[in-house]
DNA sequence: GTCTATAGCAGGATAGAC
DNA sequence: GTCTATCCTGCTATAGAC
């Protein structure tokens, strides 16, 4: 009886499976890894969850899913507090809740790295990912930038829009070290800060095609 | 020696490696299940590659870098045919040389997921796909960019610039099935098309912030 | 609920015949 | 170059003591 530790066993496993799952994804990564880490016994992933898949499961069903709603939440109560918000009001609210909202780095990347990971090799997941977390994120975007130009967006614009954005969110995460690469040692200051007034300049231009005014 | 078959064994084995790692990632494909798709014998590998790492290396080295590079001639090949191509014409032409340029779909499909698997889950192969592909690609298209658009673009918002529309080709790739799904059975008729033009447009407004035409 | 011990199996790799 | 046969490691999963 090893477990003096602050912890209940089951949540340290899940821990550990989720950080192990989003660095290396769900194939390289074993039960004996996950359970080294979690300091407790092989059998425990089989006690507590009944096999590795069904871990993976509640990783996302228990971790994941609650922390993609804190970043929905985050997402419209920034924008709650405006009446009539513009676009780049909504696209700097998206953009902010994804990168400097209410996740500290390390779970960002955890979170962002687990999801295009069930984007580009899909398991069980995949569907509560697209329909309790996408759709309906997609869903508020979608309506927020519709209602700030009711003008001539159509749905199909609209939709291919979010779609931009969220790529960029996703890719800036993903491709973190590979920009850092490339712009060299010019970094040191908040590169951060950089990526998202560039993600929310680009993308609302890329929305307005130049009709509206960010008001910037 | 059941090897009556047209290709030799070893470009067989590499073909469908490619196919299997590109759709289900490395460490989900095993040595036998690529050797059952080739169509040859679990020995195979280790004989023509020594192991499946260095398969997988070969993969990338014969099969991933002269496609990478074929995508790349064709972005400058329909640059140099115009002396002083437009902002417009630099992204299209981008745009068109990764989504419909001279890869099959099929082709494009495993060349972009290979691509996304080292971005979310680097091995050996990485360093080959910055250094050869992925930095000589980015030089060209910012300095393309720049000549474009001389006036007040500094190397950071043309690095920004050029990740941002890498990051719609990849994702737009990627999430295909998400986007369709959202989209629901509007489509039919050729959402490839459109994707392109949205990214094109997209991006073209976000490069310019509005203050350049597009000339469309 | 946590542990030890082990069953049972799949995967990578090799030796050696052909 | 290709095949068969086999080794052996490392994995998931379970049985059962505590």
């Amino acid at each position: 009886m090893k477990n003096h530790r602050n912890e209940h066993t089951r949540e340290r496993i899940l821990d550990e499976a989720e950080a192990l799952f989003a660095l290396k994804g769900y194939h390289a990564v074993s039960v004996r890894e996950i359970t080294g880490a979690a300091q407790c016994n092989l059998a425990a992933v089989n006690y507590h969850f009944g096999n590795k898949q069904k871990l993976y499961l509640e990783v996302y069903r228990q971790r994941w899913l609650p922390r993609a709603e804190r970043v929905h939440q985050s997402f419209q109560d920034s924008l709650k507090s405006e009446q009539a918000p513009s676009a780049g009001t909504v696209v700097q609210s998206l953009a902010r809740a994804f990168l400097e909202g209410p996740l500290s780095d390390e779970e960002r990347n955890r979170h962002l790295r687990l999801v295009v990971g069930e984007l580009s090799q899909p398991t069980e997941a995949f569907d509560q990912v697209i329909e309790r977390v996408f759709r309906p994120l997609l869903g508020s975007l979608i309506s927020d930038l519709r209602a700030a130009m009711p003008a001539d967006m159509d749905q199909e614009q609209a939709v291919l829009n979010a779609f931009s954005i969220m790529a960029m969110v996703l890719y800036f995460n993903l491709a973190r070290p590979v920009i850092k690469a490339v712009l060299g040692a010019t970094d040191g200051s908040d590169l951060q800060t950089r990526l998202i007034d560039h993600l929310v300049e680009f993308s609302l231009n890329g929305i307005a095609g130049g009709k509206w005014e960010t008001g910037k």
